[in-house]
DNA sequence: ACAATTAAAGATATAAAACTCTTTTTATTT
DNA sequence: AAATAAAAAGAGTTTTATATCTTTAATTGT
C-alpha cells in the first residue's frame, strides 16, 4: 500500500497560485499572457492550467480576452486578491471550516482531541494566506530574490 | 468542474489518528480492540480501517494479536507516539519537507514567493503534531471534555 | 486435534483528482 | 467579410485515493 505525499493545497491550487503570480508579473504593461506562456512560466501542464485559468476567470480573479493578441491579464483590482481568495476559489473553504480529524460534529463545545491545538495553527495559516496579496508577491519577485520556476 | 474539500491530512490519516486514540482509550486494562470495534468507535469503514491498522501495526505504532480475543492494543511505549509519528507513517513526511507551491527547487537560498511566510506556519504545525502524544490525548478524553465520534 | 475467531494479505471495485484532447465561441487583424 | 488566434466549453483518459471483498495465517479455547 503506497500512500505518499500530502500537500497543503491541491495541485490545481498550486498551479493557480503560481499562475496568478506569473500573470501579475507579466501584465504590468497591459500585456496579455497566453495559456501557453503561463504553462511554460510555471511548469504546469498546458491543457490542465487552461482549465484552471477558466475557473479563475469565471470567479473574476483574473481578466481574459479571446482572439489574436488575447490572453490573461490583471488590473489593479485583481492585484488586491490574496492567496486566500485563490485557495477558496479552487480548493474551497474547507481549510477554514473543517475539523482536522474530519469530524462533522467537532466544535468549540464539542471539540475533538486536537481541536484547540489545531485552532492556533489554523489561525496563523489563515492570517498568512489572507494577508498576502498578489500585488505584494509581485513586488517581491521584482526584487529578484524569489523564484517561481522549478528549475 | 467540481473541486472541493482539501483537508490537512488524508482520510486514511484521519482514520489512523482517530483509531490510535480510540485504541489507547480502550486498552488501558490489557483489553484488545477488534477492527470491528475500532470501525464503530471512529465512524470509519471497517475494511478500510483494517488496512490502515495493518499499516500502523507494520510500522510498530501499535500492537496486535490474532485469534480469539485478539485485536489491537497499545503498551506504555506506544502511548508515547505523537500525532506526527502517525502522520509520517500514513501520509509520509512531505508535510515537513515540501514547498507549498510544489516547487522542487524551493529552498532557503532559492525561495518561492511564499516560502518565508509559510515557514512559520510549518514550524507551528510541526511543533503541534510532534508535541502532542497519544498518551496525552488519552488523558484528555478521560476528562470527558473531548469527543471522537461524529454523532 | 479441532473449531472458532481474529488480524494479515491479496485482489478487486469505485470515486476523485490530475491531466489531455477536440470542438466551439469570441475577438482581432487584414 | 474572411482568416486567424486565442480562450471557453465539453468530453475523455489516466492515475491515485478510498473502499470493499475474499482468502490465508495465526492464536485461543474446547
Amino acid at each position: 500500500m503506497y500512500r505518499k505525499i500530502k500537500e497543503m493545497f491541491s495541485k490545481s491550487c498550486e498551479y493557480a497560485i503560481k499562475a496568478m503570480i506569473f500573470v501579475a508579473q507579466k501584465s504590468k504593461d497591459e500585456t496579455r499572457v497566453s495559456v501557453k506562456d503561463i504553462a511554460k512560466g510555471t511548469d504546469a501542464p498546458e491543457h490542465f492550467i487552461a482549465k484552471i485559468m477558466q475557473d479563475l476567470s469565471r470567479r473574476k480573479l483574473i481578466h481574459s480576452v479571446k482572439g489574436p493578441n488575447g490572453g490573461f491579464y490583471m488590473d489593479a483590482n485583481d492585484l488586491k486578491n490574496s492567496i486566500s481568495d485563490i485557495v477558496k476559489a479552487i480548493d474551497g473553504d474547507s481549510i477554514y471550516s473543517d475539523c482536522v480529524l474530519g469530524l462533522k460534529a467537532c466544535s468549540e463545545k464539542n471539540p475533538c482531541p486536537v481541536h484547540f491545538e489545531y485552532k492556533e495553527i489554523k489561525k496563523n495559516l489563515i492570517k498568512m494566506i489572507e494577508h498576502s496579496t498578489i500585488g505584494e508577491f509581485n513586488e517581491k519577485l521584482d526584487s529578484g530574490k524569489f523564484f517561481l520556476k522549478n528549475s
